[in-house]
DNA sequence: CCTTATCGTAAGCCATAACTTACCGTAAGT
DNA sequence: ACTTACGGTAAGTTATGGCTTACGATAAGG
C-alpha cells in the first residue's frame, strides 16, 4: 500500500545497510549505531524513516528499544513490483495488437 | 545484481510515474515529456537513470527513441527482496537459538 | 544543402535530505 | 534522590539530486 515511502527508504544506502543489519539479527539503537560511521542520531533518523514505511519495528525493553524487521514494508514493494509482470505484459500484448490495426 | 541503481531509480515519484507509463506503453521521449509538468531534457535525465538501472532499453527508430521496460532492473530488485525472506527467517530463528543458548 | 524534428549533454540554481552538535526525557541501578 | 545508560528530537550545516535554460549532434524531408 505504501509502497513509495518503502522504495524511498532502502534508496539510501546507509539506510538500506542499516535495514540489513537489522534483518541479520534484531538490535538495539546504540549497538547499531557503533556499526556504522556515522553518529548515534543519525541512526535513531534513519530508524524512524524505516519504522514509517514499515519496514522495521521496535520493541522496548526496559531503556532500549529492540528493533526488528517488519514484513509489511517488504511485502509493499513486491506486490508493487509484481504488478508490472501482468501490467508490462498486458500493455506489450496491447501494443502488438494496436500495430496490427495500423498495419 | 545492481538493485541499488534499480532501487533508487525509482525512489523518485515522477521518475517512478515516468517508468509506469512506459511499462503502459512503448514510447519516445517528447512524447513521454508532455505529459509530465517537467521539461524535456529532465525527461531525458531521468531516463539516462532508468536506463543504467536496466530498467528501461531504447530502441532507435530514426531520429526517435523508442522507450520500453527491460525487465533485468525489476528482477535485480525482487530478487533481492526474496533474499530477505530467507534472510531474516534465519536470523529470527538463530536469534531464538542464541537466546536459549544465554537462557 | 538547408531546414526541421528529435534528443542528449553541460552549467547553474534551488529544494530536499542526510549529517552534526546540543539538549531533553525516561528507565534502571545504587 | 542521584547518577548513569539509552535514545528521541531540535536546530543548523552541507551535500546531493532534480529542475531549468542553453547548446550541440544527428537523422529525415524538401
Amino acid at each position: 500500500m505504501a509502497y513509495d515511502k518503502a522504495i524511498s527508504a532502502l534508496a539510501d544506502p546507509t539506510r538500506r545497510s542499516l535495514f540489513e543489519k537489522i534483518a541479520e539479527r534484531p538490535n538495539n539503537v546504540a549497538s547499531l549505531a557503533q556499526q556504522f560511521p556515522v553518529s548515534r542520531p543519525a541512526i535513531s533518523q534513519h530508524l524512524k524513516v524505516l519504522q514509517e514505511a514499515q519496514l522495521v519495528k521496535v520493541q522496548i525493553a526496559g531503556t532500549r528499544r529492540i528493533y526488528e524487521i517488519d514484513h509489511v514494508g517488504l511485502e509493499a514493494i513486491k506486490s508493487y513490483l509484481d504488478g508490472f509482470w501482468n501490467d508490462a505484459l498486458g500493455a506489450f500484448a496491447a501494443e502488438i495488437h494496436k500495430q496490427n490495426r495500423e498495419h
